[in-house]
DNA sequence: ACCTGAACACCGTTCAAGT
DNA sequence: ACCTGAACACCGTTCAAGT
């Protein structure tokens, strides 16, 4: 009648030793299934089956889809690489870690989707709001225009990432919309037939605009303070 | 065994004659949903619902649920008033266009939403973007820059008018995230902490902020093109 | 041509019950 | 304390069948 030694291993059955579920654990299960299968791909029950159990058992360590989708971008962001404060200009080590940030979101297509949405609090997302912060003070702006402009910047960041990500994700979303924008009549709206011609025959590449826009939004920022 | 006149009336219930489907009623009718309920709102079945029948009669006028949601949108922009060509210089009528946008945004919580995630080529946001690269185009910038520039402007109304309504919509996202905040130790992110206190001290209105963005993107537009 | 019922394959969240 | 089964109230989309 005494519990057999065997009798737990049986019941692990054929999976590599079922590690015990964690907050830790299903945030990495959750941002594995993101880069695997995109937003669709981030669910509870998804997740659940993943860790070989039922959706209820993740409400211990997480109150809630949206609690876990700031959780899960957070760590999304955990592969932003921050200059060395000695990286060159503060303007520099702001575009290198905005970049950075472009990459990592890149890296997985739905995390950009998140991030356009979503809030995290987490210690990577602060540490690189802090390190945009620091780059402005740096540069003379002030502490209430900064947070302005931070929070400018990682919105135009993030939502060229997101434009991206979702070309490649639903497919042909940019050629529908270029298809639809060049079968528009020019007498009724000249300049959006103009503009079209000028995005079709230009040769910039998305580095080239995401460039630009940095460069307005902080030259636009340091006009206002000087 | 003639059909009785009656039958007809009878099938038709307590409904204020039973319009026939169509794309228009449809779109409508889901925003009216969306008004009404935000995000959650917005699904074939509930759209089915409130037109009395179920939903796969709307694939017949519409062929998913991201096509719907692209022309909802386009209704909603339906509100936006442009000013007259006349009304002021192109940075008044730039500034005042941009403004009815973010206020047809605020009037329906989810298009905010909607806006952040989907494009819409309907006459509404067509007319709207042709209206703003026209000021632009006034203020003697390139076309390239002008598509790239718009693009960003609306981006920032709409993130705008996304904070402010996801902030009503889900009560107290926002507090939640200040209470945060201020929660954070001042030596690891000193920072934050003092651009947390300037945000919090300072007596500035959303109106205020906004007004600061557009700002700091045309400028940095015109000093680009200058 | 238009509409419908019924089904398929999903969701997030709760809660009583088990260990 | 942690985990589970089962249920509740939802989703988008398809398709054979009716009118």
């Amino acid at each position: 009648m005494t519990t057999q030694p065997t009798r737990t291993i049986v019941s692990r059955r054929a999976r590599p030793a079922k590690d015990p579920l964690s907050r830790e654990l299903i945030v990495a299960t959750a941002l594995e299934l993101l880069q695997k299968e995109g937003s669709a791909g981030l669910s509870m029950r998804k997740i659940a089956k993943a860790l070989d159990t039922g959706p209820s058992s993740l409400y211990v360590y997480v109150a809630n889809m949206q609690e876990l989708s700031s959780y899960v971008l957070d760590l999304g962001l955990a592969g932003i690489a921050l200059p060395a404060s000695d990286a060159g200009s503060w303007q520099t080590r702001l575009f290198d870690a905005l970049s950075s940030y472009l990459l990592a979101l890149y890296d997985a297509p739905g995390v950009a989707e998140l991030a356009l949405t979503t809030v995290s609090v987490g210690p990577h997302a602060l540490a690189f709001t802090e390190y945009l912060l620091q780059c402005l003070h740096e540069g003379g702006v002030s502490s209430l225009s900064a947070a302005w402009g931070v929070d400018l910047l990682m919105l135009y960041a993030t939502s060229v990432a997101f434009e991206q990500s979702s070309r490649d994700a639903r497919g042909t979303t940019i050629q529908t919309h270029l298809a639809a924008m060049a079968a528009l009549d020019p007498q009724q709206y000249p300049r959006i037939a103009s503009s079209h011609a000028d995005l079709i025959s230009g040769s910039v590449d998305g580095m080239e605009r995401f460039r630009w826009g940095l460069d307005v939004i902080l030259q636009g920022i340091m006009k206002k303070e000087g």
